[in-house]
DNA sequence: TTGCTTGTTGCACGATCGTATAGCAAGCAA
DNA sequence: TTGCTTGCTATACGATCGTGCAACAAGCAA
């Protein structure tokens, strides 16, 4: 017996979805593909998934980014542009002393939201995708040299000598991030703090040998 | 027109396939799985990718391990010895002298088989597996306390204080696997040399640093 | 109210995924 | 030669993947 009348369902003057300008849904579809890539890695990082996170049909993902791709790589820029932000503003907000805001850097890149294993998922993604593929390759390689060079200035103002500041800006990324790294990946090994101290030390030990090797009492390498 | 003759697809006294013994056999799924992962990364490890790369059907991985998962924590197992094989006989090749054991773990660590686009793809698609996944999270654990010992002792022998090895081995762990990264992800922006004076200049700094603070010189931290 | 623009849905398509299983056959033992 | 053990193949299954497309409808303009 087939029901003469289609049930409802759902309330008949409620929209069963809001239109949004394409830039902004852009934006929420950004949002969800980071939410899920966090929770449950590159491989759960679906057309379907990202689209059931956003609370919206799979088709749009094609219709506005032409293709699953091109919304990783859109969310691994937005990922990279909030990591910058916010140690942009741990920077600026450590005042003017050079070696403060030095220490403001590092101690930033081991505190909420960076220091987050919800962000590793995420980067361990978008480093797959480094190897895979020539256009992501590109935005990393735009987004360390940025690390980099924040680094180069920071290390400037605290009296480093132009000639050094880039194998010391390079061995202070590759120290952060690998107890960045490490930190996310076995967090009962050792904790924010003693990461911390441990940048600390390396710094300090860095700065002090240059110093020394200025004033000629020792020369090694 | 059916044929009235089946038409041979192999001459009929070869044997269609060989038999092999059933560890013998896991070795070399592990090394196609190796292959795979280096070659296309996680996303392209796949059951039949593996399969046709050991030249088998792909029901054996299932056969042999249970699930394509178990193969590739066993390939983690496997590749992680062989890292860690490189690494000892780089040091035992190194002579007697500690600071000479230790510049010679280094330069293992940015020359290949380890300082390798194709290692690190293993790599990154196995960090991926850490975090989400409880068993391979041992894995990295107990592989990870492995390299850190190795270090700890290097440091030990060099005199650093026992009281100081444990975070001084923290420190150079996290810079050199920092360098072997952007060694790997970048190779424009910096070459093995490079990373490897870099490392130098840091443990060089590290070691002057303590040597000060045991002598009442300086003391920060 | 009417019409138009276009953001959005829903489904279908082929490909590929991991896994289970029935049966073949290689190679040793007798 | 015969028989047996078992490594191995081949296939099928359901689930899920990315994508394309036609129809729908929300919301603004007139």
């Amino acid at each position: 017996m087939t029901p003469h009348f289609v049930v409802a369902t759902r309330p008949v003057n409620k929209p069963a979805f809001t239109r949004t300008d394409a830039e902004e849904r852009r934006r929420l579809l950004i949002a969800a593909a980071t939410r899920v890539l966090a929770r449950d890695g590159a491989s759960g990082a679906s057309v379907r998934a990202i689209a059931q996170e956003a609370k919206v049909s799979p088709g749009l993902v094609t219709h506005h980014f032409g293709g699953i791709d091109a919304l990783i790589a859109a969310t691994y820029a937005d990922v990279s542009a909030a990591v910058t932000a916010a140690l942009d503003a741990a920077v600026a907000g450590a005042g003017d002393d050079p070696r403060a805001r030095l220490s403001a850097y590092v101690a930033a890149s081991f505190a909420p939201p960076i220091a987050d294993r919800a962000l590793l998922a995420t980067w361990v993604a978008f480093w797959g995708l480094v190897i895979a593929r020539d256009d992501v390759a590109r935005l990393h390689d735009e987004q360390y040299a940025h690390f980099r060079g924040g680094i180069e200035g920071l290390l400037a103002d605290c009296g480093v000598p132009p000639a050094a500041c880039r194998r010391s800006a390079i061995a202070i990324t590759a120290l952060v991030d690998g107890l960045w790294l490490e930190l996310c990946l076995s967090p009962e090994v050792f904790d924010a703090a003693e990461a911390r101290a441990i940048a600390e030390a390396q710094i300090a030990a860095l700065l002090d040998h240059q110093a020394q090797g200025e004033r000629g009492e020792v020369q090694r390498d």
